[in-house]
DNA sequence: ATTTTCAGCTTACAAATGTACGCCCAATGT
DNA sequence: ACATTGGGCGTACATTTGTAAGCTGAAAAT
């Protein structure tokens, strides 16, 4: 194996190592070095020589959490074409996604408020590229103003979100439960502003 | 000074070092036993006299977050009577209250969602209460299903948790822009539920 | 063929942490 | 007046942490 393609390896060890980890009663901040370096089967020392500390391994996560997302967003528009309802449809996708890559979305959800101002805005812009394609949907749809769609799919994204963190825990029943309450919720959000005036 | 008052002084003093210590940067979690006594001016070791571990002082902490919560409810009702807008003043009301004591809402947003079950449930506890009042005040007011009252007050609790803690690293300029969004957000959600059909 | 590069290792150390153990002494109980 | 209780302290120890220094061996460059 070449020597590029070794490191490359390790690399995603030590990357899948830290998600692996990532779990309902550890968060990332509570992540050592030396714990991931174990689980990565690595020397602690040679963690160095990928990552100059765990704050950049921590935003190399965050990215690869916004790759994500983004995937996401596609595969819910995907699915909206030959469907039924655009919004229960979308947090129906949404909730499946979250359930295959738990770890990766309790980052967000954790850094997003979390204690490194690095983390939290690294967070931030990733969600935000997510509300502003979801705005971009709405405002085509609601022929509502840029700025009305913005604020509404922001809505939209927090308690779609804040859903999803409760789901995470949850059992199989009580998710539909906390599903067709997020639905409920978001055709509230969608109806009040379709109308400018009415 | 009598014993009993002696220690519940002391006991105190730990409650406000930790409170303190809570900031933009410092998670509970990241908080070290040592760390908190140093704070509160008394040995490591004499931390356990008045609570059994880190833990259970976190758990008195959420409470005296709950208590808090209760508080600014009452505040903002108070104000609701003699002015226009329920949502405006409540809004205004939450956005004063949380800059005023930012530590206990940080609290309170992180270990929502934090690496703690006990923590977790604690938290969603009281942050239930406020959405059960909330939701017996909506019910009254719009003549609405009480299992649709509970629905819309948790989004409406959600989008103004979540915009609190936007607010709170938040110039006061980007603050008066959010609290803005936000009362857009919540009438579109009051707005939503008001006709059961139209 | 020889030199250079560099990912990974071992060893080492200082700092911080939780907590067990036992002493002290002033408020309380008898 | 004497005995007990219990909050606070100091000492001590095992663990865990981040990371510095230096070695090794194989891939890459010359």
């Amino acid at each position: 194996m070449s020597r590029a393609e070794q490191k490359e390896k390790t690399r995603r060890a030590i990357i899948n190592a830290a998600f692996q980890q990532l779990s309902a009663d550890k968060s990332f901040a509570s992540l050592s070095l030396r714990e991931v370096a174990r689980e990565a089967g690595i020397a602690p020392t040679s963690f160095y020589r990928h990552f100059s500390d765990m704050d950049e391994l921590g935003l190399t996560l965050v990215d690869e959490a916004g790759l994500m997302l983004r995937q996401l967003m596609r595969q819910a528009r995907q699915r909206i074409v030959h469907n039924r309802s655009v919004i229960q449809t979308s947090v129906e996708t949404f909730m499946e996604f979250i359930m295959q890559h738990s770890n990766v979305f309790r980052l967000l959800l954790r850094e997003r408020s979390g204690t490194s101002a690095a983390f939290r805005s690294a967070v931030a812009r990733e969600i935000q590229h997510f509300c502003a394609e979801l705005a971009d949907y709405l405002r085509k749809e609601n022929k509502c103003s840029a700025e009305m769609a913005l604020i509404q799919a922001e809505a939209m994204v927090i308690l779609v979100f804040h859903a999803g963190a409760d789901a995470l825990d949850a059992s199989d029943e009580v998710r539909q439960r906390i599903t067709t309450k997020t639905i409920q919720q978001l055709r509230w959000l969608a109806g009040g502003s379709k109308p400018p005036a009415a």
